[in-house]
DNA sequence: AAGACGGGGCA
DNA sequence: TGCCCAGTCTT
């Protein structure tokens, strides 16, 4: 859940996750959607599918048996190169170098890196740097602490704005402590939006909306009302009855804008009239999309307005 | 090596 | 809106 999120917005996620999937058995053995339910909201939800098939591999192919080392840990579905080795060292003493967003950040600074935050080239200065304050732990210092340490100092003291080098514990050792701390690493370059027009169909009635998985390879396994790329109202008319749908295209009934990474997209709603009551389903039954939760909320403020 | 992931929160 | 986040996988 850490990866590419930060604690705070993960803590209420994890405990409910846990509470539904107390070991890796329940959650082998729970289906991909449910998976799926308890991660929405969270984004990327790759990871979630990949934990899940982590946690069969581990029931059924390794029967229950957890990988030991950082070698056998990134073999798993959605372990890479940050969390296995955040694993070895932390929980299983590994003297082996965790690298996330933080320890770049720090490295940059301790060593006065004029790189970019993106820059593969500041990954590995990172890795040799960690490995080489590794390499002087004495033998009783835990990797896995120091490893610990240093994501700490990142989140706390060395901030992207602002950094505390007042309270800085190796202000002494750090090329930056002239001030320039807060200028490093420097920034990415970004990259430009793409931008989509969707039309959304929305049946609703009582609460229950109609509802589909999504298809293609992105957002696969999650749910939202149908959609197609925007088009004139005849044209979507005729798209849903081609694509088997039941139900005629009534008046738009609202707009929504949604933003994530490198892509704008701006989805009209249009009503959908005469799809049968058993065709809708509860939202909180499945799991939705992002987008998906966005564009339901438009038809309940119309509802109760009347 | 670069791009996708069609995230989310906060300033 | 822009930036960052206890990244990983695919091409």
């Amino acid at each position: 859940m850490l990866q590419q999120t930060r604690v705070d917005a993960v803590v209420p996620y994890y405990e409910r996750f846990l509470r539904i999937f107390p070991d890796v058995y329940e959650l082998a053995a729970a289906s991909e959607e449910e998976v799926l339910q308890m991660w929405a909201g969270l984004g990327y939800y790759r990871r979630a599918k990949m934990l899940h098939q982590a946690a069969m591999v581990v029931s059924e192919r390794r029967q229950g048996a957890f990988p030991r080392t950082r070698k056998e840990w990134k073999e798993l579905p959605g372990i890479g190169e940050y969390t296995s080795a955040a694993i070895a060292s932390i929980a299983y003493g590994e003297a082996v170098g965790v690298v996330d967003g933080n320890v770049k950040r720090v490295v940059a600074r301790v060593k006065a890196l004029k790189l970019r935050a993106n820059d593969r080239a500041l990954h590995q200065a990172a890795d040799v740097w960690m490995e080489e304050r590794l390499g002087e732990l004495k033998p009783e210092e835990s990797p896995g602490d120091f490893n610990q340490a240093v994501m700490e100092l990142g989140a706390t003291l060395c901030t992207p704005k602002n950094p505390s080098c007042a309270e800085c514990p190796i202000l002494e050792t750090c090329a930056s402590s002239d001030g320039l701390a807060g200028d490093l690493p420097l920034p990415a370059k970004r990259k430009e939006m793409k931008k989509y027009h969707l039309s959304f169909l929305v049946a609703h009635s009582g609460g229950r909306f109609l509802l589909r998985p999504c298809e293609g390879n992105w957002n696969k396994g999650l749910w939202e009302p149908p959609s197609f790329p925007e088009t004139t109202e005849d044209e979507l008319q005729e798209k849903w009855k081609k694509a088997g749908g039941e139900g005629t295209v009534g008046s738009a009934i609202g707009e929504v804008r949604h933003t994530i990474t490198h892509h704008q997209i701006r989805a009209t709603l249009f009503q959908l009239k005469g799809v049968p009551k058993s065709a809708l389903r509860d939202p909180s039954e499945v799991p939705l999309s992002g987008l998906g939760r966005k564009v339901l909320k438009i038809p309940k403020s119309f509802t109760v307005t009347g």
